[in-house]
DNA sequence: TATAGATTCTATAATTGTATAGATCAAGCA
DNA sequence: TGCTTGATCTATACAATTATAGAATCTATA
């Protein structure tokens, strides 16, 4: 039994996993679209043209299906964030990379994102908790560098760190619901402005987010 | 059988109004915590400590349930809005206005407006639309207001009013949703720092939002 | 008190949805 | 060619869910 080359088992391993992720891509797309308990298994399997009950070869239960597609949904985040805040620049440079690089996997995995967005809330309590710390490290990434800003003078000392963060992640979150209906923006643009705002606001004698007093 | 008095009517009624309010204030609560295909009407009788088919005297179907929370969620939201928009004042008060209006309900009819923020999407398409227009209702004050701000001056004449105002909005709109595990603000204090955060953003030398070139 | 109307209940039909068991099929290898 | 393994299928058990019908109960008042 363990006679196999190593070159069969792996094109073996790779070739289930495309498929694997063939099927995962199906439900995050039919989670993203009708929701979690909008979504029947008979959906998702109408959407790949097979059997219902042959999902269940690829995951235990609909809920595991919910919790790998939330996975995949955090997966480059925290490490994309925490590389920005553990690399060179100044805080309010860092915020605008934070931005992009939080922005950027709405367009490349959108469904995934989404998901993990708006359906994460109805996972069982243990892996909602798992991925609930993911979210928390992103969190701390955002209020990190707003603290380095104040402690660097190039924030407003009087900011409440931990409610601009909210309002950053929101404001980027929240991108995910409306992008479908507007795509007049690329992403890079809706970064650069949301950037601008945060750091300057909308006032007519907006400086650039590089300026330091 | 319309030899009723006036009155003996009216108490009847906000009587049935009472009860009825009581049954739909369950439903958004329900439907608030859970989403709307997540909850069954079952759980909702449960919650009322009564028969899952009696609540069908009160409302035709699950969905028309869903429609009356969704209405009520935005309920106030255009009216309170545009009167700002018309009322006196800078454009930049006016933006802080609304904000606070916006986020004012959030406390008031959190259940009502968590509903109609998260679920309005699993409306039949008649109401959605319906409901729909509101939500541009809404959006416009908004954006009106930016647009007012770059006309005279207050506002950066590069902004992009339509990103600016889905930006605010977003970060508005996702407090509902993080507010319940963190009531260590009161919304009075969240909409003056998202207010001095739009206006001035969070760099150092931040002006006050009336401040006029 | 008897009645009318409002409200809630019981019972149930009809459907849908999740999940399991075991058969079948296809591809690569002995 | 026939075996093995992976992938899919058929069939079905079982529970949950929405909604309807009609009986029972309650409340106000004639």
């Amino acid at each position: 039994m363990n006679t196999h080359t190593p070159r069969s088992r792996l094109v073996r391993n790779s070739r289930v996993l495309r498929r694997a992720d063939v099927i995962i891509d199906a439900a995050a797309r039919v989670f993203a679209e009708r929701g979690y308990h909008g979504t029947s298994t008979q959906a998702i399997a109408n959407v790949l043209g097979m059997r219902q009950a042959s999902l269940y070869y690829y995951f235990p239960s609909k809920e595991a299906a919910l919790e790998l597609v939330c996975a995949r949904g955090t997966d480059g985040f925290v490490e994309a964030a925490e590389a920005v805040v553990e690399g060179a620049g100044a805080p309010l440079d860092k915020l605008a990379r934070l931005i992009a690089a939080h922005l950027a996997p709405i367009e490349t995995k959108h469904d995934y994102v989404k998901v993990f967005i708006n359906e994460r809330r109805y996972l069982p309590t243990a892996s909602r908790r798992r991925i609930g710390r993911k979210s928390r490290r992103i969190e701390r990434c955002f209020e990190h560098v707003i603290l380095a800003g104040i402690a660097d003078g190039s924030i407003d000392p009087g900011t409440d760190a931990r409610l601009a963060m909210l309002a950053v992640l929101g404001m980027c979150n929240a991108v995910i619901n409306w992008r479908a209906a507007d795509q007049t923006r690329d992403m890079d643009r809706i970064a650069a402005e949301f950037a601008k705002l945060v750091a300057s606001g909308l006032n007519a004698r907006r400086r650039p987010p590089t300026a330091n007093p």
